[in-house]
RNA sequence: UCCCCAUUAGCUCAGUCGGUAGAGCGGGUGACUGUUAAUCACCAUGUCCGUGGUUCGAGUCCGCGAUGGGGAGCCA
């Protein structure tokens, strides 16, 4: 009986009779004139596993006075519960206090509001809520890279600082060594050639144009790490630092990625679903009542596919009126893309082709000359959740393309160098893990789904 | 960044017509042989966000500021 026990594997295959070493925080402590309660928690699963102490431990009393959130080790014999609530239950041998907790402990035996837990974020993970988030989370995670894995795509590692500011993809965070009370100038401008990296740099707001240069070696890859937007975005659905998966593949076209993105996320549902049931069902039961339906149908779905052009025709015709306009070359509001995937289609939708001027330079211009080769993927409740495209990978159009939109050829030569070079039909997109995350667990706030938010004003803990 | 709303006990909130503040939970003490956010009894707790103004008198009305939330834009 040296080796811990986890609860989870204590609840889930412990037998009564045997004797087992737990340890874990007392997430409420109920006390009685001849036996304590105490429900242990040490983060391997939702429910806490009881532990019943009696008055024959030398140290009852101790034992009895103790507060929520103490750190405590127990041996004990697991038993049936003769009580409703709880197949089994630990019979305390022996409570060691590893750690107490006083009444200051700031969460209480009750519902607490997000806001006021995301003040106490480095506590918040220790709540029902949290931390069902944040198994679901991991398990995630662990699960794209098996996706990926499966399907022979290669992780690769792009750079965190880039000096790549001149893809619209957001504002850049600057990154400098340079001695900001007194900077370095050059005919009134600061001279970042005296800077660390001899030029301007910033933390990379998204690892694509690396991730195309690597897919035109190993056919496909994905990226899945940290990126950064200095927007000043105060909204529930934006964070200064998240976490975003972007796959890309080489002699592919724009329905292969929407293949890929729909079997991506189905996936990713039915994982959920089949492997974090127990927090899925907590999360269906306490903060989002559709949750489990509205996943399964997404899991089991066939999603469908409208262009854009279509999708402006059907929402003209719609018998509703929205609150912005709907003209062929205008982008799609967020009431729109709800109104296609939940009154239109019924369920998970691609919209496909675009306005060449409504979308970025590096997508593939259609032969129509007026649209590009790009998808948006569209699920009920939050409309937007993947968006990608086929690359235009010719490099006469591309470079067309860069001029119009007032981007220096010269200053993506290496980008270019794909295009010279055994150059490919390319495609990929972009998923946000937190949207990812807080679609799957109905958490409607982008600070509740990620360990220690930043957000303009905020880098605490 | 813009618009709207909020800020009262540790937490969640009520506070009427402007008259000097309350509840539930939490905490403390006690009771209870098995509880399940235990129950019961008693006890304690306030810079009413800050600041300036109106008023005999402001938690309450007005201005300014801070913080939080919602929405918008931007997007992932």
């Amino acid at each position: 009986m040296t080796a811990r026990t986890r609860v989870k594997q204590a609840l889930s295959e412990g037998r009564p009779g045997e004797a087992l070493l737990l340890k874990g925080w007392a997430r409420t402590v109920r006390t009685g004139k001849g036996v304590t309660f105490i429900s242990l928690n040490d983060g391997s699963t939702l429910a806490g596993i009881q532990v019943v102490a009696e008055p024959e431990l030398a140290n009852y009393a101790e034992v009895a006075a103790l507060g929520t959130g103490s750190a405590l080790t127990v041996t004990g014999v697991l038993q049936e519960s003769p009580a409703a609530g709880q197949e089994l239950e630990l019979k305390a041998l022996s409570v060691e206090v590893v750690g107490a907790a006083d009444q200051e402990y700031p969460m209480q035996k009750k519902r607490h509001s997000f806001e006021y837990l995301r003040t106490i974020a480095h506590m918040r993970m220790r709540s029902n809520t949290f931390g069902a988030v944040f198994r679901v989370r991991s398990a995630l995670a662990q699960e794209v890279h098996r996706f990926f894995a499966e399907r022979g795509f290669l992780y690769v590692h792009t750079p965190i600082i880039t000096a790549n500011d001149c893809e619209g993809a957001g504002e850049l965070f600057r990154v400098t060594t340079l001695d900001l009370d007194n900077p370095p100038r050059l005919e009134g401008e600061i001279d970042f050639a005296q800077d660390f990296f001899a030029k301007a740099t910033g933390l990379t707001v998204s690892g694509q144009l690396e991730g195309e240069l690597f897919a035109q070696a190993f056919s496909d890859i994905y990226t899945f790490g940290p990126t950064f937007r200095a927007e000043n975005s105060n909204t529930a659905r934006h964070a200064a630092e998240f976490w975003m998966i972007e796959p890309e593949m080489a002699f592919a076209d724009l329905s292969d990625d929407a293949d890929l993105a729909e079997a991506f996320l189905k996936r990713l549902c039915r994982f959920a679903l089949d492997n974090c049931d127990e927090d899925m069902r907590f999360f269906n039961a306490q903060i989002d009542k559709g949750l489990v339906e509205r996943i399964e149908g997404v899991a089991q779905a066939s999603f469908a596919r409208m262009d854009y052009g279509e999708a402006i025709e059907r929402l003209k015709k719609a018998p509703v009126s929205f609150q912005f306009p709907v003209e062929w070359g205008l982008d799609l509001q967020s009431e729109h893309e709800r109104y296609l995937t939940e009154q239109v289609v019924g369920g998970p939708v691609f919209i496909m082709n675009y306005p060449k001027d409504i979308k970025a330079f590096y997508m593939r211009l259609n032969d129509d000359g007026r649209t590009v080769a790009a998808m948006d993927l569209l699920v009920p409740k939050v409309g937007e959740i993947i968006g990608g495209s086929q690359r235009e990978e010719r490099l006469e159009p591309l470079i067309g393309r860069m001029r119009e939109v007032g981007i220096e050829p010269d200053s993506l030569s290496w980008y270019l160098d794909t295009r010279r070079w055994g150059s490919t039909p390319h495609a990929g997109f972009g998923l946000g893990f937190e949207r990812l995350i807080m679609y799957l667990t109905g958490m409607e706030n982008i600070r509740d789904v990620i360990p220690f938010p930043r957000t303009p004003r905020h880098a605490e803990f």
